[in-house]
RNA sequence: GGCCCGGUGGUCAAGCGGUUAAGACACCGCCCUUUCACGGCGGUAACACGAGUUCGAUUCUCGUCCGGGUCACCA
């Protein structure tokens, strides 16, 4: 350039009075103890929060954590034209539900924490203007004329050339050597501009970085004059990482691995404008299987409705067991860590970036259940009774008046094998409950007498009188299976299963088909929990009525 | 097309030059058991391919293939 650029810069920004010497003593350094990191969750508001996010944040949250530094949540609004009415609150809510809480940033509708504000871009433009400034006063930044047009005619050509490289630089760059007058005039004649950096890379020189997922990286070095502001004067997203993650003092910038390309203008851009360069870490991937062709591949927004963080809630998978599943994604020795300390809260896990696996991963749904299983089975009665009545009440209101209609009846019932050293797996999401204690509800009984091919009717119905005249509501569970045993052998049956099993022929059945006839009487199912429990439950009238039904259709 | 990332059982994954190649989920069998679930025991099943380095490669190098990403005034 032949020109002054604190003429062009005033030009440019005559407004800017401020300097960069002043951002850095608004926002120093933090006085962090040694080895604690920053981190950031940027998401911007497009759309629901997906797992992917979650996954993203759970990273961040749990870096911050396990070093005993900061995590914020930082709000990436700079794309008008995408961003969705209800984007910031969907997020929000999103990560309330999941018990994801971030030290710093942004909480609320225009409500934020933390002394690195404002932490939504959009209200951080006097800070991009005045990095920008001074990038055009060290000459390292120059307004752009092209039109959309102009761009895509250069893009055109060199798709259609044999360039090895696309983009604006070299000779492309057309607006890289204006003279001052011609800026002038163009700026007088109000044409619209970006501003882009002056690159000063060399396209046969290499760029090295350390990723801590993947180790060391080697790329050729950044070439392209990317834009950093666009002509609205709102930066792109490169500008805003550089600026907005120096001034927030983040350390450790957690993406996703779509952004390992961009690293080399990232690393220009920051000693460009004289910062410190973060350290990088990008994550895998969170993948599913397309149903259509059945490969591998991203989960989508758009495609995907059950990547919506959202459908879980509605499943009724308690956010403990999302946040349990997605660990043992993120940390292959997580499931170690849970069998040393089953009752540990699971942000409590000394989480280790360098423990990641740098490859994409499915996201298995089955795999959720399992560990869902376990979540529920160690939670208590009451937490599983208010769980369930609050699932209810938001996505099942019918079932929500029937289950509350009586709390410690449906407490008990939710209790039936829980609270011991052996509780029950079987319950993964709170919208399978009225199912599987449908029996429990006059509203959803439905008798059912399926026998079992080894069970006679006439047996059965023998079974069933004969129960009905010794049943005792008072009988603990001891005195209850002993009752059972005891009719056994009169009706042909054996209380000895191993007896049983070693001369089949020699009985009709044995004590567990005696009573599997007392329980699909009872609930209409030939699996259920403690039947004893459930009887004692249900109380003499409604089990009487039951088998008297049973008997009478027999 | 250029550049980059990745590739261990169906899935998630340990392993980092010599291992019978862990473990978890799923699946199968057995045991326990009044059903189911739980629990216990056992089983099926993997280093993408080809060269090279090495006494020896799942581990290192190169090539091939496959999957993914990225090349916007989107993030």
């Amino acid at each position: 350039m032949n020109y002054d650029c604190n003429k062009l810069a005033d030009l440019l920004f005559p407004n800017i009075t401020g300097t960069v010497a002043e951002l850095e003593e608004k926002y120093p350094e933090r006085n962090l103890p040694e080895g604690a990191r920053v981190t950031r969750f940027a998401p911007s508001p497009t759309g629901y929060l997906h797992i992917g996010g979650l996954f993203g944040a759970l990273v961040d949250v749990l870096t911050a954590k396990a070093t005993k530094g900061v995590s914020y949540l930082r709000i990436e609004d700079t794309d008008k034209k995408r961003e969705i009415k209800d984007g910031v609150s969907a997020i929000i809510n999103g990560f309330d539900s999941f018990g994801i809480d971030f030290d710093e940033g942004v909480t609320g509708f225009n409500e934020e924490k933390g002394a690195y504000g404002p932490y939504t871009q959009s209200k951080r433009a006097e800070i991009y203007q005045t990095v920008a400034k001074e990038l055009v006063q060290k000459g390292l930044a120059y307004p752009c004329f092209c039109t959309a047009e102009e761009l895509s005619a250069i893009r055109e050509e060199q798709e259609k050339g044999d360039a090895l490289i696309w983009g604006y630089f070299g000779k492309w760059a057309k607006c890289r050597d204006l003279s001052f007058e011609e800026i002038e005039e163009n700026i007088k004649a109000g044409k619209p501009y970006v501003l882009r950096f002056r690159s000063e890379g060399q396209e046969d020189k290499r760029i090295f970085f350390d990723d801590i997922i993947r180790g060391k990286i080697e790329m050729p070095e950044n070439i392209i004059d990317e834009v950093l502001l666009k002509s609205d004067g709102i930066p792109t997203y490169h500008f805003a990482h550089a600026c907005d993650d120096h001034f927030m003092r983040t350390t450790h910038i957690i993406r996703g691995e779509e952004w390992i390309s961009s690293v080399p203008k990232h690393i220009a851009l920051f000693k460009a404008c004289g910062f410190r360069v973060p350290k990088y870490a990008h994550t895998p991937q969170v993948m599913k299987i397309d149903e259509e062709d059945g490969t591998k591949r991203k989960l989508s927004k758009r495609k995907d409705p059950e990547a919506a963080v959202s459908y879980f809630v509605e499943q009724g998978f308690p956010k403990e067991s999302l946040i349990e599943y997605l660990l043992t994604l993120l940390n292959s020795n997580f499931e170690d860590w849970r069998r040393a300390n089953p009752k540990e809260d699971a942000f409590a896990f000394p989480f280790n970036l360098k423990k990641m696996s740098p490859s994409g991963c499915l996201f298995d749904l089955v795999k959720l259940n399992d560990v869902s299983k376990n979540v529920v089975s160690l939670m208590d009665a009451d937490t599983v009774y208010s769980y369930i009545a609050q699932w209810a009440e938001k996505y099942d209101t019918e079932f929500f008046n029937e289950f509350t209609k009586n709390p410690e009846f449906s407490r008990n019932m939710v209790n039936i094998d829980r609270e011991s050293p052996k509780p029950r797996k079987d319950i993964a999401k709170w919208s399978e409950v009225k199912e599987y204690f449908a029996y429990m509800f006059d509203a959803y009984f439905t008798p059912a007498f399926d026998l079992p091919e080894n069970i006679q009717k006439e047996d059965a119905k023998a079974i069933l009188q004969k129960y009905a005249e010794i049943y005792d509501e008072a009988d603990d569970k001891d005195a209850w299976f002993s009752k059972i045993k005891d009719m056994c052998e009169p009706l042909g049956f054996t209380p000895n299963v191993k007896e049983y099993k070693k001369n089949p022929d020699a009985f009709k059945g044995h004590v567990g088909d005696v009573s599997t006839v007392i329980r699909l009487a009872v609930t209409g199912r030939k699996n259920t929990p403690d039947l004893c429990s459930i009887m004692k439950l249900l109380g003499k009238e409604t089990v009487t009525a039951r088998i008297n039904e049973i008997i009478k259709s027999l």
